[in-house]
DNA sequence: GACCGCTCAGCTTA
DNA sequence: CTAAGCTGAGCGGT
């Protein structure tokens, strides 16, 4: 990495930014560590009610008693409130993320992950969140503009203004960024700030999917979000720069352009190239920052190291960019290229490709540095002239792009899987087949067992009573409040149009057996089994892994926990008799509490209780993978897990079980390792250290990793 | 500081 | 499934 930002530096060094008081180089790969603490200030109580299954929706459908909403951090009296089945530790002393996110994806071996406490006082886990100092004159400001200038837009409904901030508690959302961590940021700031934008986004298109199709519908929840996240400064890395941004890492992927946007990748919304002028003091000229390829047109290069990259303008009709109209300019970015081609400066390059996972949608993957090589001009096919230029990757850079064109390759199949040792190792028990790969060693494949795509309940455990099924008689319908299961989800459908989960919840219910929707139902996500395509693969030091070909948007349902199911007292005297088991999930460990959904306040309707995330778990649930699971029993530990569990409840053989459905914490790109966290036995279990809970030595290799999970 | 023009988005519908 | 229509956000530039 050093090498990387060595070569140029020298040549760069001497033109000064516009309108930024820092530096605007990098010094390497190593931005300066403010000691971020993620803001993730909430803690959630959990302590709620408990309350059965069958209870009546209404009641948790009456009016919030708002005086029974704890302050952030502040515990609810003991005693006040059954003790939760399930806890969570506290966050760590420093202050930091009880939890942060996978990081160094891409084994490049360089973490930047902050990880201290910042001491001036943004961030605190323990506190009430800390108000700004000395930044409210910048925030005033900024408030104030973005609402006097979306209060003008044309339409007139009130629906227009339900998302700007003019009214209610978003115009007091203070953001616990601190203005040096908006300038720049490190990894667990930039995936706190993806996380963020795309719960928000999930959010307004939950909100969006509720109403009637012809009222003022908000179709870009995108846009919003991106809008909302801007202007509320949940957002960092704003200080323009050439190279690398810290926080951000080759091989992460995208699904808007705006999320590029609200973590300093690229800056346009639309356009393709980044550039900035310098205001150096010789020349003011731009210089190229980044580069959007879109993948429209095939680039004709065979190696994924170079790219040819047509330049902007020439009239060139939205549709297809590849034809200009008339001359395109030496202007704009074309003329930054052009400066950056004599500058010799590293660009970044993110590439699009069509996702395929999803309809109609695009993933970019930032792939690293370039160099522009050369530049030309070039008769477009409607006459226009062009620009083209030539981008070479810079070499020692972990592998991206390549990985995605690889994988494409595969499941074309122009190509084969290297170390396949099974086609699919379900036998055909999922609807999309799971390789198992060995490109390690010579295991052949893990111990016997049975794959058994859900939950065995044993007969003698009878979990709840039944709940009384929805009568939509077709797929029910987001706005439509008459659906008992929409009201057993508060109101909300928990999902997205696209099966995304929105929030994280103590219980999602989904609809069952005597629902007379179709199986078809948006209500039935993790039911209906793996979407994804996913690959059981030999780890170097961890056993077996399991990973995905596809890109994972965060809220992506995984699969669900399969097993058997076990009783309290059978798991007991399973360990008395020394009975080893290392494919338990046990809803009773301690688990880290971590933030998921986004910052509450950001939009105006939020309510104050709204977002507080409470996930005690009404019902102990012991699952045990040992003789027949499905693909989660090989779901590894993780201490900065990309995936969480959620409960999930709903009726069959008219009784309510309980399932635990795996999400996709953040976007996870291809072939990365999905990993949840194990949680930690209570420590009196623990004491039993000879049975099945025997705490294990941690391999995660994440920077905040605890040593031991289990 | 407000406004204008530019853009390899992302939806929606035909 | 492809094509076309259409409303955009943030930025540089004026």
């Amino acid at each position: 990495m050093e090498s990387l930002n060595g070569i140029d530096k020298s040549r760069v060094l001497d033109v000064k930014p516009l309108r930024t008081l820092m530096p605007v180089f990098p010094t390497g790969a190593q931005a300066p560590n403010f000691g971020c603490m993620p803001p993730f200030g909430h803690t959630p109580n959990g302590f709620s009610p408990f309350f059965p299954f069958s209870a009546p929706p209404q009641a948790t459908q009456q009016s919030p008693d708002l005086n029974h909403v704890s302050p952030p951090g502040m515990q609810t009296p003991a005693g006040h409130m059954p003790a939760p089945l399930r806890s969570y530790r506290a966050p760590n002393p420093s202050g930091a993320l009880p939890h942060d996110f996978p990081e160094d994806s891409n084994g490049d071996g360089e973490s930047s992950m902050g990880g201290t406490a910042n001491e001036d006082g943004y961030f605190d886990g323990h506190k009430d969140v800390a108000p700004h100092r000395g930044s409210s004159s910048s925030r005033k400001k900024t408030n104030r503009a973005s609402s006097s200038r979306k209060k003008v837009k044309k339409s007139g409904d009130a629906d227009a203004l339900i998302f700007v901030g003019n009214k209610g508690s978003s115009v007091n959302f203070v953001s616990l960024i601190s203005p040096v961590q908006l300038e720049d940021g490190n990894r667990e700031l930039v995936n706190y700030v993806l996380v963020n934008f795309d719960a928000l986004r999930r959010r307004i298109c939950q909100i969006e999917d509720t109403k009637e199709k012809n009222t003022d519908t908000i179709k870009r929840a995108d846009l919003k979000a991106g809008n909302i996240a801007m202007t509320k400064k949940v957002r960092t890395n704003m200080r323009r720069r050439i190279g690398v941004v810290p926080g951000v890492e080759i091989g992460d992927i995208f699904f808007f352009r705006m999320e590029m946007c609200v973590v300093g990748l690229h800056a346009p919304s639309m356009a393709g190239i980044d550039y900035m002028t310098l205001k150096g003091d010789l020349e003011k000229d731009p210089i190229a920052l980044s580069i959007v390829s879109s993948g429209g047109y095939e680039d004709e290069t065979d190696s994924s190291d170079v790219l040819i990259y047509s330049g902007q303008g020439g009239n060139t009709n939205n549709k297809d960019k590849q034809v200009a109209v008339s001359d395109q300019k030496l202007e704009r970015g074309n003329l930054a290229l052009e400066r950056s081609l004599q500058r010799g400066n590293e660009v970044r390059v993110i590439r699009g490709l069509k996702d395929d996972t999803t309809l109609n949608s695009k993933v970019y993957v930032y792939d690293g540095l370039y160099k522009i090589q050369e530049s030309w001009t070039e008769r477009g096919k409607s006459g226009g002239n062009m620009f083209k230029y030539k981008l070479v990757r810079v070499p020692g850079q972990p592998d991206a792009f390549s990985v995605l064109q690889t994988i494409r390759k595969w499941k074309d199949g122009l190509s084969s899987r290297a170390g396949l040792v099974l086609p699919d190792l379900t036998s055909g028990a999922e609807r999309i087949p799971v390789s198992l790969v060995n490109e390690v060693d010579n295991e052949k494949g893990p111990a016997y067992f049975t794959y058994f795509p859900s939950l065995k309940y044993s007969k003698s455990f009878t979990l709840t009573q039944p709940s009384l099924g929805c009568k939509c008689r077709s797929a029910c319908l987001p706005g439509d409040m008459n659906c008992s299961c929409i009201q057993k989800n508060e109101g909300e459908f928990p999902y997205t149009g696209n099966g995304i989960l929105v929030s994280r919840k103590q219980l999602v219910h989904e609809c069952g057996a005597t629902c007379s929707c179709p199986p078809n139902c948006k209500n039935r996500v993790s039911q209906s089994g793996v979407k994804v395509r996913l690959e059981v693969f030999r780890t170097k030091d961890r056993g077996w892994g399991l990973r995905s070909w596809d890109s994972i948007r965060a809220g992506t349902f995984i699969c669900e926990y399969a097993g058997e199911v076990i009783d309290e007292v059978k798991f007991k005297n399973k360990g008395d008799e020394g009975e080893t088991d290392d494919y338990i999930f046990d809803t009773r460990r301690d688990y880290d509490s971590f933030k998921w959904n986004y910052e509450p306040g950001l939009l105006d309707e939020d309510s104050p209780n709204d977002s507080v995330e409470d996930y005690s778990i009404p019902y102990p649930l012991i699952i045990s993978a040992k003789n027949a699971g499905n693909v989660a029993r090989f779901i590894n530990h993780g201490c900065s897990p990309n995936v969480f569990w959620q409960p999930v409840l709903y009726e069959q053989n008219n009784q309510s079980f309980l399932h635990i459905a795996f999400f996709a914490i953040r976007h996870i790109p291809p072939l990365t390792e999905l990993t949840y966290d194990y949680g930690i036995s209570m420590s009196d279990e623990a004491a039993n250290n000879n049975g099945l809970h025997r705490k294990k030595k941690c391999l995660c290799g994440s920077s905040k990793c605890r040593g031991y999970f289990g």
